[in-house]
DNA sequence: TGAATATGCTAACTATAGTATGTAGCAAGC
DNA sequence: GCTTGCTACATACTATAGTTAGCATATTCA
């Protein structure tokens, strides 16, 4: 239901954003599901999807295990496209 | 008091330990209290302390508040020394 | 067409990040 | 001595990150 996104809270940072699209874009680049990447990285599926829509504010230690999952570097995850 | 670490949950990880010590260092050397750093990055004066002190698991957005207080990328402040 | 796979999204809960106050210690300078 | 600036550290509180289960939608493929 809802067309497109299910307002509401809607104002996320940018910074998120930028995180999550880089996860997601990375994990297809591996051509891994959601559920492989939270296996490889020990947390939840949904928590990962939450990620990649910037919805949770992610901390350093899930950063680290999120690209140690995804085996890149921690600033390659974070630096500017 | 106590010697030297007040033990009791004594089990910092890694990352945090790097990275509050990037952050100290980098406010040493921009000749900064924890308190001016604090007004810069809109955060509390303690909790920079305990950053530093790797006592708590910073997220993705106060690690921008920090870099953009401390005029250094994100990646600067996360990059292996 | 219908089962299987992948993801979105809600809602509820628990753990902990982040805010704030107050005390104490140390150093340098007066 | 005392003051002033800086930091460590003990709480305590509140906001939210992180965990989990359940159901919806979309796509793919036998």
């Amino acid at each position: 239901m809802h067309t497109i996104n299910s307002f509401a809270k809607m104002s996320k940072k940018k910074i998120l954003i930028d995180f999550g699209s880089k996860v997601r874009a990375l994990r297809n680049e591996k051509g891994l599901s959601q559920e492989e990447l939270s296996f490889k990285a020990d947390l939840h599926r949904t928590y990962i999807g939450m990620i990649e829509r910037a919805e949770k504010n992610i901390t350093l230690i899930n950063i680290e295990k999120i690209a140690n999952a995804l085996e890149v570097s921690i600033t390659e995850l974070l630096k500017e496209k």
